[in-house]
DNA sequence: AATGAATGAGAATTCATTCAT
DNA sequence: AATGAATGAATTCTCATTCAT
C-alpha cells in the first residue's frame, strides 16, 4: 500500500461518506462511498487503513467542520451572551443546512467505532469553546462540573432543536430562539 | 394447540437483543440474540417476522420498561416539582442500572429501522409525561413549543448527564443533581 | 409416528400438493402444503414418511387420474382408431382442465426425485395403454420399438399441443385436431 | 483497468452450472457451481447478478449452443428433407453427448424461472431453424398451425427419442432413425 | 392422532479487504 | 497510485423434520 498523494481525494472520500453513511448508516458499504468519491473500490483503502479509520476521520472531520464554523466571525470581544449566541447559531445552521452530516455525526457517537484517540482530538477541538460556556456557568448551577458538562449540555438542547427544525422546517426561528433561551437558562441558572 | 409459544421466550429474546445490540450495535448477528437468549437460530424467526421486526418490538419494549419505571410510585398527588424529580430521578436510575439498555435505545433512535408506528406507539406512551413536563414549561420560556419539546429537551439533558456519571460513577449525586436542575431552569426559565 | 387414520386427509394433501408444486416448483415448503390442505405442518409426515416420499405418491396420484380419465367410458369394442382418439381427447381434456397438475407433473417428470420404483408403478398403469398405442404402430415405421416408445411419442406430442393450448386457449379444437392426427401419423405412419 | 473480466471464467462458470444443475436440479447450491468452476462463492456475483441471472443466461447459453450445432456444416442447398434431417441428427447428438446438459435444459424449461425476455430471445435464435420445420409442414396436416408448432413437435419426439436412447445406449441408430422418421410423418404428413 | 413450536443445517447474498494488472 | 476483480467469512432467513403437548 503506497502513500497516497491526492488530499482532494481524500476530502471527497470523507464528503462522499458523510453523506452515504448519513443516508445509510454505519453500514452503508464502502463501495457506495468510493463510488459517490469518484475513485475505485480499492483507493479508498490507500487513504484509509480501513473503514474504521475512515469512519473515525470522518467524525474528526466533520466535528472540525463545525467548529471552524464556530471560528469563523468569531466575536471574541464581544460578551459572554453574544459569543454563546454566536457559538449557538452555528451550531444550528451547520446542522440545519447540513442534515446527512448531522445525522452521520450522530451515529458516529453513538456507535462504538470511535477510538478514544478519536474523542479525544475532538475534545480537544472544541476545548476552546467548553471553556466559553463553563464560563457561563461560572455564576450558576453548573459551576462545580467539569467544564465539559455545559458544553454537552448545549449541545443535547442543540440536537434536540435540530431535530424539531427538521420536523417543522418552517419554524426556524422560533425553535432556534426558543432552544438558546433554554439553554443559557439551563447553563447559567 | 401444541407447545404454545412460551411469552417467556419472546421476553428471553428481547432481553438478550437489548444486551447484545448495546454491546455489538445494530449489526448484531441475530444468531448471537438467539444463542444468549438460549434458542435456536431458526426460533428467532418464529417470534420476530425479521431482525427489523426484532428492533423495532425491541425499542418499544425498552422505551415501555423505562416508561413504567416512571410510573411505579409516581407521587400523582405531589406538586408539579415533586413529580419532574420523580421522573427525572428514574430516568437517571434506569439508565445507569441498565448501561446496555440505554446504549441500545440511543443506537436505535438514531437508525432509520424503527418505523413510524412504532415511533408514534412510543410517544403515546410518554404521553403523559410530555405534558407534565409541557406543565412546568407553562410559565416559562418554552410555553409556546409543541408539549414534546420540552420532554425532549429534559431527555437530551438526561442522556448527558448519564454520560457524564458512566465516565465518572462515582459522581452520581452531583451530576444528577445538577442535571436535574439545569433541566428545571431549560425548562421553567 | 402412528398410522394415520384419515384418507380424506391423505387425499386432501396429496390435491394440495399438486397445486402448490405446479405453482411454486419442487422447492414448494411443505408448510404451503399442509396449510392449503388445512392441516398442520406435522400432520404431513404422518401421511407421508418425508418430502420425496409425497412427491413420489404425487406423481404416482396424479398419472394415475390422468390414466383413470383414459378408462372411463373406455369404447373397448370400437376401433383403434376410436379408442386411440378417446385416449388422446381424455388427454388433452385433464391436461387442459388442470393446468396445475399438468405443470407438476412435469416438474416431477424432469426431477430426480421420482424413484425407479414409482416409475415402474407408473409404467404399469399405463400399460393396457401402450399396448394399444403400441398397436397402432404394428404395421408401420416404429414396430420395432418398444411399446412404451409410440406411447411416449403420443405423450410428447400430446405435451405440446397443451402448451400452445394454454398460450392461445380459443383454438383448443385446431390444436387437439392437429395434435392427434400430427400423432396418428407418427405413430402408423 | 485492474484485471479486467475474464470472459473464460464466465464460460466456466456457466459450464460449471450446466453440470451441477443437471445433476442435482435447480436447487443445486451456487456454492457447488463456483467450487467447480475453480472460482471462489462471491466471484459467482461478480459475473451473475443473481442466482435466477445465471439460470436464465445459462438456459439461453445452452440453447445456443445446441443451435450452433444445427449451424455448423449446415447443408442450406440440400432438399428440405436433408436439411431436416441435419437437424434432427444434430439435435440427437447434443443431446446424447451432453446428457447433463440436456437434463438441466429440461429443468430449466419447465421451471417458472426463465423470464419472457430470455424466452424471446431463444425463439429468435431458432427462428431459421422454426421457418425450415414449418416448410415441410406446408403441404400437410400442421399447415395451419404457428411456425413455431411443427418445431415443437419435432423438440417433443427428439426429446422422447433420447430418452430412449439414454435407457439403451446400444440402440442409438435405431432410435435416431425411427424417431427421425416418426418425426417427418407426424409433419408432413 | 394432531398440532405447531423448536431445531439447525443449509442457501443466497453481501461486503471489507487484498492483490494482480 | 489507481483500478476493480477476487476472495471467503459472515449474515439473514428458510425449511424439512422432530418432538413436546
Amino acid at each position: 500500500m503506497a502513500r497516497p498523494r491526492s488530499e482532494d481525494k481524500r476530502l471527497a472520500i470523507l464528503e462522499s461518506a458523510a453523506e452515504v453513511v448519513g443516508e445509510f448508516g454505519l453500514s452503508a458499504p464502502t463501495v457506495k462511498i468510493s463510488q459517490l468519491a469518484g475513485v475505485a473500490e480499492g483507493t479508498l483503502f490507500t487513504y484509509f487503513a480501513n473503514k474504521d479509520d475512515l469512519l473515525n476521520q470522518l467524525y474528526l472531520a466533520l466535528k472540525t467542520e463545525l467548529r471552524d464554523s464556530f471560528v469563523a466571525d468569531y466575536p471574541a470581544t464581544k460578551s459572554l451572551l453574544d459569543r454563546c449566541r454566536h457559538v449557538w447559531n452555528r451550531y444550528i445552521t451547520w446542522g440545519t443546512a447540513n442534515p446527512l452530516k448531522r445525522k452521520c455525526v450522530r451515529q458516529l457517537a453513538v456507535s462504538d467505532r470511535i477510538t478514544k484517540e478519536t474523542k479525544k482530538a475532538v475534545e480537544e477541538a472544541f476545548m476552546e469553546f467548553h471553556a466559553v460556556i463553563h464560563e457561563c456557568a461560572a455564576g450558576g448551577l453548573l459551576r462545580d462540573q467539569p467544564p465539559a458538562f455545559a458544553s454537552a449540555v448545549m449541545g443535547a438542547i442543540a440536537e434536540t432543536t435540530m431535530e424539531f427544525i427538521a420536523r417543522e422546517p418552517t419554524h426556524v426561528k422560533r425553535y432556534t430562539k426558543a432552544g438558546f433561551e433554554s439553554f443559557w437558562r439551563a447553563v447559567t441558572g
